[in-house]
RNA sequence: GUGGGUAUAGUUCAGUUGGCUAGAACGCCAGAUUGUGGCUCUGGAGGUCGUCGGUUCGAGUCCGAUUAUCCACC
């Protein structure tokens, strides 16, 4: 199996699974990745996240170029042996945080201007400085530079920030040289359907071109812009659509998103790969994701409560740790409640989709779906 | 026993020369969290101001008694 091939085992419906091979391992799909934008998965130890069967995990080239630096990162021998993780890894350009962190101070076709969330300092990108960034950073699979519309936003701004974006992609594929990283491609256009399909219309187009020019083309698709505060239902007026103009040889990445249902909901659509902060940051929060639903540990009905975070839960904290212990430490403000809640959290992301690649393999995905939909565990937003 | 201090929300305390619908912090209760600047953010409940009486148009604020409690001295 060659290099960043994406091989498709099952389809059901529209759903997919398939082996996404890196130079650190096969992914297989769907797949939810953890989320380590500092080079940590907040909480949870590589090892852990080796035993919760986590098969990719998030960095942040933003974040690692400001603190502490690529140059530390590349003299430690790469991320991976940096972070002591020898699975795949993806870094995502710093798109997504120019937008958020309103510290940009101006975008232009030409690259980024911003400012340092740790120090204040004036830092300013091209896409080829990225493309340096990510590649010295050496991940598994790295992300064009884009430009993430806010939401809601008029049509023309989301239109400036596809073409920008797409300006971008053209000049981040030309100026990714290293053949043992990914590069994929970023999907924009906001809720509107017509600018997605363009913005994927030109990003096949510009992966063609370099190769006919004897270079690389983009080895997958990020799906960005949504879960940027639209309503929930607001992204699956086109995310189908959108899933399945792209290539179906090629691994398709929902970025930032979510919470359970929110996934089940995009396999169907034909999404392979998500990532989110959720699991963590509402574990963090004390909130856990449950075969009931969500629960909020805080909540005084659990204080004498000694039965198991979820009874049909498999992970290793619903074994041995009770609700009211759980809220226990939330309430105290212990770290080891937003550890064991993250260890939940992710187990139960992990598995959600370990069980929706069964049900594909299985051609009974539309089933799973159902079941899931009419579950209380659907009660999760 | 004597002298002095203090009694206001679950807790620690603010409440200016008597003029509110008596406030704060923490705690408590409940929401939020989607390519992570998050021990964060948003709401809410809760007090006949120790008790009884007096002065006053009006008392958490002044006066008396009483109870509780703290300190000092016998």
């Amino acid at each position: 199996m060659a290099l960043f091939d994406f091989t498709r085992e099952a389809q059901s419906g529209h759903a997919r699974a398939a082996r996404f091979a890196t130079a650190h391992g096969d992914i297989k799909t769907p797949v939810f990745m953890p989320v380590g934008t500092r080079a940590s998965v907040k909480g949870i130890t590589p090892d852990q996240l080796k035993e919760l069967n986590a098969q990719v995990i998030l960095a942040n080239a933003y974040h690692l170029f400001l603190r502490p630096g690529a140059g530390i990162i590349e003299d430690a021998g790469g991320l991976h042996s940096f972070m002591n993780w020898s699975g795949p890894i993806l870094t995502d350009s710093g798109g997504f945080q120019i937008f958020s962190l309103a510290d940009t101070l101006s975008i232009s076709a030409e690259g980024v201007d911003f400012r340092s969330i740790y120090d204040g300092s004036k830092q300013h990108w091209t896409p080829e400085d990225n493309m340096r960034l990510q590649q010295s950073l050496g991940a598994d699979i790295a992300m064009q530079l884009d430009q993430c519309a806010p939401y809601p936003a008029s049509r023309e701004f989301v239109a400036q920030a596809t073409a920008t974006s797409t300006a971008w992609a053209k000049r981040c594929l030309a100026a990714h040289t290293r053949s043992d990283q990914a590069l994929f491609g970023i999907v924009q256009g906001g809720m509107h359907l017509d600018l997605r399909l363009q913005s994927i219309e030109d990003l096949i187009e510009i992966g063609k071109k370099s190769q006919d020019a004897g270079h690389k083309d983009f080895q997958g698709f990020g799906i960005g812009g949504y879960s940027v505060g639209e309503e929930h239902d607001v992204m699956f007026e086109t995310l189908g659509e959108v899933a399945r103009a792209l290539p179906p040889e090629k691994p398709r990445y929902l970025m930032g998103v979510g919470n359970p249902t929110t996934l089940v909901r995009a396999v169907r659509e034909g999404v392979d790969m998500f990532d989110c902060v959720l699991p963590t940051r509402t574990a963090r929060m004390g909130t856990a994701f449950s075969s009931q639903g969500r629960m909020n540990l805080r909540n005084a009905q659990y204080t004498r409560d000694f039965g198991p975070l979820d009874e049909s839960c498999t992970c290793g904290v619903c074994a041995h740790y009770s609700r009211a212990y759980l809220r226990h430490l939330v309430k105290s403000n212990e770290m080891l409640g937003g550890i064991l809640l993250s260890l939940h959290n992710m187990h139960y992301l992990i598995d959600l989709m370990g069980r929706a690649r069964e049900a594909i393999l299985a051609d009974r995905y539309e089933d799973f779906y159902r079941e899931w939909v009419h579950s209380p565990a659907a009660n999760d937003y």
